[in-house]
DNA sequence: AAAATGACTAGAATACAATTTTGGTCAGGA
DNA sequence: TCCTGACCAAAATTGTATTCTAGTCATTTT
């Protein structure tokens, strides 16, 4: 029944090709010849795997998210302190998006316009997911007295929003600046998150 | 030796013209023409006030990062406590821009991508005011005994990193949300970080 | 039989020349 | 002194011929 997953990994190999191509030409450029012959396979086997070629830049994409997602996933179930772990969360899904990209000369928006409107459609998926998986730690947390005691999700939602603008959505990996300085701000960012998370044993009103 | 305001307002009268027409036909198609027509005056006047096209675009989008600083100004000198004051910054950045451009039908960055070099260092000029006037508040806060005492200016750097995701640069104001949940969610946003800005009576350890 | 291939085709992209439009200038008018 | 619109070089657009490419599928390979 199923038409994908032929061989091995050959799909992977498919999209680690997409990557290479995606960087050197850009969506548009970017034949299915050209990706057959870096692949080392017939044009094609390709649709044997991906019903087409938009797919491929959305799979990519999507590679990419749930690579960080597997990783936002160690984070979470390391034995380590719930700040210490959403900490770490907020950095990686910075910095390992900025590694992913560090290659491309283009911003992800620009690269992948053609496809841009399934492209956020999968994006609001992919944030939606990583929000899910730091709840699961924020909850965590909240049950040690750790946190204090707001819906999980909706604030792992925020953690998400207020980290999106240093992804490399409209700046390119270059335009954000120096991988340190970008990890610098993401980690002080995280910290001051952190310290409004955190139970407090008297609260001080705001006025 | 000014070559500039000739008139009282001209210059005003000619940035609304080019608001309307951005909103109804793009940068591109936007002719100086239609713009002179638009605002009842010859094309070759527009040239006395502003060096060319792009300048044009540029000072448009200046004048609402202008508009919204003078708003943030206020809101700095009000007589309000400084959480409430930060408060007050974050939504009406956020939200004062969603207004600003809720009638375009695409978002800032394509709208302007013809002069999107210069316009990413314009917004970081815009970015850097608006940080210093939050710094400001932030300062106050410190010695009023109410925030933490980190440097103000890269905590309200922070703060306005954390907030930029929120705004119509990739996503036009439709894509990202009613108004009303926009508000909801910068004002969640910033009472998480708030608690996070302000001093404790102990400081709880991250482990 | 199952998997992979590449020749093939319709439609899209490109190239190029002819034509139109437009950003910017400036001599002249109000 | 301030403003204007005719003017021009350069850019954009249009039309057309040509090339290229996404996707298909009959054939070959495994």
């Amino acid at each position: 029944m199923r038409h994908i997953a032929r061989q091995a990994n050959i799909r992977e190999l498919i999209l680690d090709g997409v990557d290479a191509l995606l960087a050197r030409f850009g969506y548009r450029k970017m034949t299915m010849e050209d990706l057959a012959r870096q692949v080392g396979i017939g044009k094609g086997t390709i649709y044997l795997h991906f019903p087409g070629k938009e797919e491929l830049a959305l799979a990519h994409v999507d590679r990419i998210a749930e690579r960080l997602l597997r990783r936002l996933g160690e984070i979470s179930a390391a034995r380590r302190s719930p700040p210490e772990r959403i900490r770490a969360m907020l950095v990686t899904r910075v910095l390992f998006r900025f590694d992913s990209v560090a290659h491309y000369s283009q911003n992800l928006n620009d690269l992948l316009s053609a496809v841009r409107k399934e492209l956020l459609a999968r994006r609001q998926g992919h944030f939606e997911k990583e929000a899910q998986e730091m709840a699961k730690v924020l909850d965590e947390g909240r049950e040690m007295g750790i946190f204090s005691g707001a819906d999980s999700l909706l604030t792992a939602r925020l953690l998400i929003w207020s980290t999106n603008s240093m992804l490399p959505f409209n700046l390119t990996a270059r335009e954000l600046g120096k991988r340190g300085e970008l990890e610098e701000r993401v980690s002080r960012l995280a910290d001051l998150l952190l310290q409004g998370l955190l139970q407090r044993p008297r609260d001080k009103k705001l006025k």
